[in-house]
DNA sequence: TGGAAAAGCGGACGGCAGTCCACTCATAAT
DNA sequence: ATTATGAGTGGACTGCCGTCCGCTTTTCCA
C-alpha cells in the first residue's frame, strides 16, 4: 500500500494529463496516525463501539483533518480493509491462470474467495455496510471493490455463454444478483442466527447459481 | 388495521393465557397521532429529511412517547407500511387457491409479487433499511414481514421437492438466499443507476432462481 | 530564495438520535 | 366511589456525526 486510497472510496485516481501535487508529508504523516489509531481502537474495543471524535483525539488530529480524509466511518474502514482486498484479488486472479477449466467452474472458485473474504473480514465489512445508508446507500454498488466484483463475473459469464455453457442470459441483471446472497448482513444473519457452517454457505451457493433448481434432465 | 402493531417491528403478541390490557384510549390517540403527522411530513418532504423530533412536534407528543411506540424511525416507518404490507400478503395468498400448478410456478409468481412490492413502496422500504444498522442489523431477519416471505419460501421449496420437480435442496440455506437479490437497495440501484425495468429485473430473478444458469440438457 | 497559491488543519458549532425519569392519569379491583 | 397500580407522557439531557471557516504549513515556480 504505497500510496494508499486507491481502491478506498477516497478520490479517485487523478485522469490522464491532469496535474497532480504529491500528497503533503504532514497529511501523509497524520494518516498512518489516523489509520494506526483507528486500528488499535477498533481492536480493542470493535469497530462499533468506537466514535469518530476518539478516533481522531487517538490519532492526534482535529475532527475536521479526519473528515477529510475519510468522509465517515464506513470509508476509513474501506482503507483499513485496503490490505486484505488487495490480497484476495490477487488470489482470485492467481487460480484464473488455469486456463484449462471452464468459466463456470471459475466462477464457482471466485464465489468461494468471496465467501472466505466475508468470513475473515466480517467486523470491518460490516462496519462498511452500517455507514452506508440514505444517500451513501449507492456508494456502496458504485465503490471500487464491488465494481471489481462485477467486472470479474460479468467476464466469467460472458466466456460462459461464449463457450457455450450457459444457455443466453441477462448478464447486466444478473452480475448483481449474483452478488446479492453474499451480502455481509444477510451472511453474518446465516452464520450467527441460523448457525450455518462456512462450507455450507459456499456450497449452497454454487449450487443454486450454477446449477440452478430444478431437477436436471 | 383494527389493532396496529399486528406485524410490525413492535411489541411480541401476548403469549396465551398471558394477561393482557387493553390499549390505553389516550394512548392510542396519539399513536393515530403520530402515524398521521408521520405520513404527512414524509408526502410533503421525504422520508429522509424529517427528523423524528419534527414528528413528535408535528404529533403533539414528546419525544419520549414517540420513542416508546416507535424505537426509532425504520420501526415508525414499517407501521406505515402494514397496511400495503398485508394486501401484498392477501394478493399471494389468493394466488396459491390454484391449486393445480407446480410449487416453483408459485415460486416464480411469489418473487414477481415481492418486487412489485419493492417498486410500490420503495421509499419507506429503503427508510426501513436505513434504520437498520450495527445491532439493529439482524432485527430485519427477525422481523415479521421478512420471516413471512422465509415462510413461503420454504413452504415452496418443501413442496417442490416433495412433488419431485427439484432435486434436493439445502433449504435452509436457499431460502435466505433467494430473497437476497430482491434486497430492496439492490433493487433501487439496478432500477435508478443501471437503469433496468421492473419486468426486467422479475424475469431475471425466476429465471436465475427457477432455471438455473447451466445450459439445459 | 522568496512569496503566492494550494492544501491541510482543528476546534467550535448545529442538529439529530435516543435515553431518562419525575409526573400524570386511565383502568380495574375493592 | 375510592384507591392502588403501572402504563403513558414529555422535555431536558447526553453524545455523536458531520460541517464550517479562519488560520497554518507546504509546495511550486520565478
Amino acid at each position: 500500500m504505497v500510496n494508499g486510497e486507491k481502491v478506498g472510496i477516497g478520490r479517485a485516481l487523478p485522469m490522464a494529463g491532469e496535474r497532480t501535487r504529491a500528497e503533503r508529508r504532514d497529511a501523509a504523516e497524520n494518516r498512518q496516525q489516523i489509520l494506526a489509531a483507528a486500528a488499535e481502537l477498533f481492536a480493542a474495543r470493535g469497530v462499533e463501539a468506537v466514535s469518530m471524535d476518539e478516533i481522531a483525539r487517538a490519532a492526534g488530529v482535529g475532527k475536521g483533518t479526519l473528515y477529510r480524509r475519510y468522509a465517515h466511518k464506513g470509508a476509513l474502514c474501506q482503507a483499513l480493509l485496503d490490505e486484505n482486498t488487495r490480497r484476495m484479488q490477487g488470489a482470485v486472479l492467481d487460480g484464473l491462470r488455469d486456463r484449462q477449466r471452464g468459466a463456470l467452474d471459475h466462477l464457482a472458485d471466485f464465489l468461494a474467495h468471496l465467501v472466505a473474504h466475508n468470513e475473515e473480514n466480517a467486523e470491518l465489512l460490516s462496519a462498511v455496510s452500517d455507514a452506508a445508508f440514505g444517500s451513501r446507500r449507492d456508494a456502496f454498488y458504485r465503490s471500487a471493490p464491488y465494481q471489481w466484483q462485477r467486472l470479474m463475473i460479468t467476464g466469467f459469464l460472458r466466456r460462459a455463454v461464449a463457450d457455450g455453457e450457459c444457455r443466453d442470459l441477462d448478464i447486466d441483471y444478473l452480475t448483481d444478483a449474483l452478488l446479492a446472497p453474499l451480502d455481509i448482513d444477510l451472511y453474518l444473519f446465516q452464520r450467527r442466527a441460523l448457525g450455518l457452517e462456512q462450507a455450507r454457505i459456499v456450497a449452497g451457493t454454487q449450487r443454486l447459481l450454477i446449477d440452478g433448481l430444478r431437477a436436471r434432465g
